[in-house]
DNA sequence: TCTCTCAAAATTGTATAAAATTAAGTACAA
DNA sequence: TTGTACTTAATTTTATACAATTTTGAGAGA
């Protein structure tokens, strides 16, 4: 590990779930590298807090499986597979067409006139080649789908496996090949949804996860 | 509390697993109701151990859902609201059809052997009216179809979900009226997923999962 | 040189103690 | 009787101390 994880000095959350959050992060984001041991003590004093608060942290990591434990050798980053990805890549296809189904039932006006809003404002950034702002519409534009379903448990699912992928997630908003396919698709899926038309809204959902799919894959390869 | 959650006194695992455990367990059976607090002392005193695998048992359950922390007022058993359910339901349904599509494609001999096994047992223990041995039959024949996807992170999924509803496992595995139905439901799925016939596996699943919901609603609707 | 044994060091697992915060109870005044 | 300030008690949160276990490395002997 180089350190600095940044001493998370913030709010007036319980110490362990700072902890939480910036381990979680620091994984995701690949600080903290698969296989890496996370050693409580090491932990303890990089971020200036006991034991305690570590310990309570990495039990969640582990129930996320982010972390995986050895007993009586401590916790240790999750490896990422070729296969762990295909796995989650196959339960969000699931998911995201199910959203897509709900959204069609579900979406109030309001939220159709943000998802239209959405679907411009992430093609606008695609013209900057911002990747932060690009990601950033993105997320924004699926969060409003997903929000529509008034499904909360679905929403918390979706938004942790789309959390996990950032971990795999080398930049494949980068792959600048993608955008224009991608505009499109956020088009189609909206005026599925605008039109209530449940498959064409699920074939659209399932369509976007296949490319993200196929780019990481391609990603992949390439290391 | 009406006490006596019975002492772990087994295994070698760590103290924090076997309190998760028996937690869990009286969560989902019922001994520890909706709304009920979990002090840590009182829990630390009744199960013979510290306070501290009692803490890390807590934020794993919490990450779970089965318990909702109040900020220094500490755990409470998670309340279960229709809505809730509704939407555990719904996110089952489709994880469930996937399932049920997967196994078709990733099934064994050797695991479709041991299904049409599961089949039978269950079919026997419903003759029994046990209703323990019931669930449990249930439930080995459900986990063999969930393996068969060769997808862990869906098994989690699955499985975590699926919990949520033992909560209530209990209750419609009562209605004894279901039990034929239940019994044709799992012929019908295993005969779909040895033929590997995924559309009848999945609408299968699906009329399975229906099923549940309406006998649970059924009972909400009577206390 | 290799392997085995054993001891030291490091690390996790568990327990207990100290600090901080909230909730509740009580007394006093309006 | 009601409302408010203050005190007390209970409980969580965090930190530290102790015990148990595993890993590591050095040294002896083949």
């Amino acid at each position: 590990m180089n350190d600095n994880l940044h001493l998370p000095m913030n709010e007036f959350l319980p110490l362990r779930d700072v902890v939480f959050n910036t381990l979680r992060q620091a994984i995701l984001t690949g600080e903290l590298k698969p296989g890496e041991r996370l050693m409580e003590i090491h932990l303890a004093d990089k971020l200036g807090v006991s034991r305690t608060p570590i310990r309570e942290a990495i039990r969640k990591l582990e129930l996320e499986g982010l972390v995986t434990m050895i007993p009586r050798r401590g916790a240790e980053v999750a490896q990422i597979t070729n296969k762990s990805l295909q796995d989650v890549l196959e339960v969000r296809r699931s998911l995201d067409a199910l959203c897509a189904e709900l959204a069609c039932e579900r979406i109030s006006e309001s939220e159709l006139a943000q998802l239209e809003v959405a679907c411009k404002e992430f093609e606008e950034a695609t013209y900057t080649k911002d990747t932060r702002a690009i990601a950033a519409a993105d997320v924004a534009l699926h969060d409003i789908i997903i929000k529509a379903t008034c499904n909360n448990r679905l929403v918390q699912l979706v938004n942790n496996l789309a959390e996990q992928m950032y971990r795999y997630r080398f930049e494949y908003i980068k792959d600048f090949s993608m955008h224009g396919r991608l505009v499109m698709e956020h088009q189609q899926m909206f005026e599925a949804i605008r039109s209530k038309d449940k498959e064409a809204a699920a074939a659209a959902a399932i369509t976007h996860i296949d490319n993200q799919m196929e780019s990481i894959a391609r990603q992949l390869h390439l290391d």
